[in-house]
Order: structure tokens, then C-alpha cells, then sequence
RNA sequence: GGAGAGGUAGCGAAGUGGCUAAACGCGGCUGACUGUAAAUCAGCUCCCUACGGGUUCGGCAGUUCGAAUCUGCCCCUCUCCA
């Protein structure tokens, strides 16, 4: 299968902005650009579709730069509904260099800032250079800026396309690069540096999108109870990003297998027939988490999350030993407390409730077990002697909401 | 600069002097059922050991026995005009 047919197959192309991308992409030889703005010191499992369709690229022959937008991000991508938050430089900074030193890492791909060929351009060379190159009226037909016509949108966001026109401009000219790649959403901004480099060249670039990635509700895919799911493993432990892939719905198992691993057309389809006939055997959810985690934290990081889940899914955590306990929850949020606390008091203390009132409604709803048993008291309270050897006792939250109580003195 | 319409809990949206800690929907959390899934059903969703108390409806200051609801000023958003 030739490599256009395989993204096509996975799912990962939508929107395209000629018909010559299909042979160019088999073809190889390259250069090609997707860019993210330093909106995090990491990526997220957000990020991570585009940046695997790169590597796929790259894989085929290809050459990918990562863009950077230490520029752009001191604008912000206009979102649909709301002003973006200014972020300070020094934030921006910070988060420049955990992306540069994670991308280079994880996938070997070039870096660049868009900040570099910004920082001197006067606002008069602006207008002159680039400005009387797009029309306001074209601006606004963009959907995003459409879509923000009734809530309002500021100058320097409305402006943000511009600054990444200029940036498939500068690459196309510095490191002839002909190809952007990004997600739908950013279909706006591709297409406004086309359009740049055409009237400005003369010269023809391409680009391609992919679908964002939902769950099954069309909902964006990658967050856990609000929270983004991390590349970087001390932000999000292998475990926790195993245990949010072993969890995706059925309906969606086999579309993430095509976006989010390498495994081949054929394996995918064994584990879909798989899937279909022993659905409760989860063996295309596993392999899935497998491959994730595998290529995110390598070998070692899998058998650790692995490991985690049996010692907890596994049975009774009264059969662990203490040093099984520790090593499987070492990832789970550790609170020291003096023996004798009120239930409810360490329930707040170990952030599994906001508050006493939800504690004592969580106890009264049969939702927590301490040490393994369901509690149903919420006058008890925690000592020592009961804990395990004496030293650590374990809370559960619901089904799969660890913490670990530890005592002073 | 002018005229009009708005700012209500995580989000959307009711409420326009006491019956409102604030309808309803979404989201979130928990329970049951399962396969650590989905769907479904049930409970919870400002804080407090509580048939009660304390703080809320953009901000500040007032009117009133009593304000999310009325008044003044300020901040912010949208629409139209210039």
C-alpha cells in the first residue's frame, strides 16, 4: 500500500489543497512543516495524531520541521468562542524549551521558531511585506474569524493568520518547504500562507488536514476528568495514559489503533474481527495501550503501567505486600496524617473530596473502601494499628481512584 | 463619540422586590448493571457534622424590614449610527 492510501486508510486525511498531494506524498523527498504554539511545556495526546502522521512522513521518505510559535503564541490561535489569555514571555520561554528538548527526543524532527524572523520586522515592513498581500474581506470569510464576529475578536487575533501566513512564507523561501500538515482547524491559516506564497511567488504550496479526533460524542479526544493527558511521563505517568487508552469507547477502539500506532493494516483488522467476536477481552483496547505507552516511555514504561494495573485490577490489595503496594501506587497522590483523623478529614486532606459534605455523601453513597473493605461510617477514623504493617493505609474513590495515607510520629 | 441590548453557578439558559442557594439542559462525580467499555436507570453537583448556619447572581456604593431583581457610578461584551 502506498503511503497516501495508508493515511487515507487511517483516517487522517480531510481536507487537502490540490489533488497533486497524493503523488507528491509518495513520492517523498519533502520538506514539510506543522507547527504548535507554546501554549504547554508539553505536549498532550491531543498533539500527538499530527505529530504521528509527521513521523509517518518522515518514515516515508520525507523531511518534517516542527515550528515553534514563540511568535504566534505571544498572539494566540483565536478560538472559537473566547480572547485567548495573554501568557508572559517567560512562560513562553519555558514551555519553548520542554517542547523543543520533548519533540527532539521523541521523534528526531527538526525545530525551528517562528519568534526568530518576527522579532525584527517593523510594523511598517509589515504592512508593506505582507499586509497589502491579503485582503481584509478574505480575512473575514475565514470561519474562525466568522464565528467570532458576534462575540467579538481583538485586532492582534484577528491578525494571527497573517503571522502564520508569514510563516509558510519564510520557510518556503529559507528551507523550500512546499507542504504545511495540521489539524482541520487550522485550515484557515494553511490556506491564508498558500494563498501568500502564490501572490507573493508565484509559486505553488501545498497542504493537507486531519480530522480532529473525537470520542464518540464528537467531543475532543485526550482529556481524562478535565485534565490533558501528558507526553511528558512526570507530568502524566505511563500508568495513568495506559489506564485512559485501556478505557476508550468500544465504538472508537480500532479508528485510535489507525491513528495512534504503526501497527499494519493487517494487524489492525485481526484485532477489529478479534474485538467483534470476545469484546470483553479488550485485546484491541490492549493492544492499543500498548503501543502508546510503548513508544511514548519505551519498554520499560509499559511493563511499569502493565504492572500497575494487575496489582490493582488484579484481585485483593490485602493479598499485596507493602512493597507491592507502594510500588503500584507509587503514582497515586501520598498524604501523611497523625492517626486518629476523622475519615472525612483525610478524605479533603488526600484531595479525593472537595469537601467534608462530599465525603460524607461519597461514605453514605458506598463509594470509598479503606484498606480494601467498603466504609459506610463517616464518623470512623484512621488509625495506625490498622494499617498496613503498621505503616501505610490505602483509600479507594469509586471504581479506580487511588490514595495512599501514610502516618507521622 | 452617540443610541440600544446584555454580563446569573464549569458551560448554555430561566428568574426582574420576599414562596430563590437560584428552574431547566449539558457537562462532572458516585451507585446499580457490565468487560476497568457504551447504553440505561438512580443519587449528588457553593461552603459548613446541618430538619439549621454561612457566603453567592460583572465591581463598588445606595434604597428597603427584605435585592440576582430597584437607584447611582465604574468595568466588560454585542448590535446599529457617526
Amino acid at each position: 500500500m502506498q503511503l497516501f492510501d495508508e493515511l487515507k486508510w487511517r483516517g487522517l486525511i480531510k481536507d487537502m489543497t490540490s489533488p497533486e498531494i497524493e503523488e507528491k506524498i509518495n513520492k517523498g523527498g519533502m520538506t514539510f512543516y506543522i507547527g504548535t504554539d507554546p501554549t504547554g511545556d508539553s505536549l498532550h495526546l491531543g498533539h500527538l495524531s499530527s505529530f504521528l502522521i509527521a513521523k509517518r512522513l518522515k518514515d516515508g521518505g520525507h523531511h518534517p520541521i516542527l515550528l515553534i510559535g514563540g511568535a504566534t503564541g505571544r498572539i494566540g490561535d483565536p478560538k472559537p468562542n473566547a480572547e485567548r489569555e495573554m501568557k508572559s514571555i517567560a512562560e513562553i520561554e519555558h514551555n519553548i524549551q520542554g517542547l523543543t528538548e520533548q519533540v527532539t527526543k521523541l521523534f528526531g524532527f527538526e525545530v525551528v521558531n517562528n519568534y526568530d524572523w518576527t522579532k525584527d520586522l517593523t510594523v511598517i515592513d509589515f504592512f508593506r511585506e505582507f499586509g497589502k498581500y491579503i485582503n481584509v474581506n478574505y480575512m473575514l470569510d475565514k470561519d474562525i474569524i466568522r464565528r467570532r464576529m458576534d462575540t467579538g475578536i481583538t485586532y492582534a487575533e484577528f491578525s494571527y493568520m497573517l503571522l502564520q501566513a508569514m510563516d509558510f512564507y519564510h520557510l518556503y523561501e529559507t528551507k523550500n518547504c512546499t507542504m504545511q500538515v495540521a489539524g482541520s482547524d487550522q485550515w484557515g491559516n494553511i490556506t491564508a500562507g498558500v494563498d501568500l506564497i502564490r501572490k507573493k511567488l508565484g509559486k505553488e504550496a501545498y497542504a493537507f488536514t486531519m480530522p480532529l479526533v473525537t470520542d464518540k460524542s464528537g467531543n475532543k479526544f485526550g482529556k481524562s476528568e478535565g485534565n490533558a493527558l501528558w507526553l511528558d511521563r512526570t507530568k502524566t505517568s505511563p500508568y495513568t495514559m495506559y489506564q485512559f487508552l485501556l478505557n476508550v469507547e468500544d465504538e472508537m477502539v480500532i479508528d485510535y489503533l489507525k491513528i495512534f500506532t504503526f501497527l499494519s493494516k493487517e494487524e489492525i483488522e485481526a484485532l477489529e474481527v478479534d474485538h467483534r467476536e470476545n469484546p470483553h477481552l479488550r485485546h484491541a483496547h490492549k493492544a492499543l495501550a500498548k503501543e502508546v505507552v510503548t513508544f511514548l516511555h519505551g519498554e520499560e514504561g509499559y511493563k511499569e503501567a502493565l504492572k500497575i494495573t494487575d496489582t490493582l485490577f488484579g484481585g485483593d490489595i490485602k493479598e499485596l505486600t507493602v512493597a507491592e503496594l507502594k510500588d503500584g501506587l507509587k503514582d497515586a497522590p501520598h498524604t501523611v496524617i497523625t492517626s486518629g483523623t476523622n475519615i472525612c478529614d483525610v478524605l479533603v486532606a488526600c484531595g479525593a473530596c472537595k469537601s467534608k459534605r462530599e465525603a460524607r455523601d461519597l461514605i453514605k453513597g458506598n463509594s470509598i473502601s479503606l484498606n480494601g473493605e467498603k466504609i459506610n461510617d463517616h464518623e470512623l477514623t484512621l488509625e495506625v494499628d490498622d494499617a498496613f504493617d503498621r505503616e501505610l493505609s490505602i483509600i479507594k474513590k469509586g471504581r479506580k481512584n487511588w490514595y495512599v495515607i501514610g502516618f507521622e510520629g
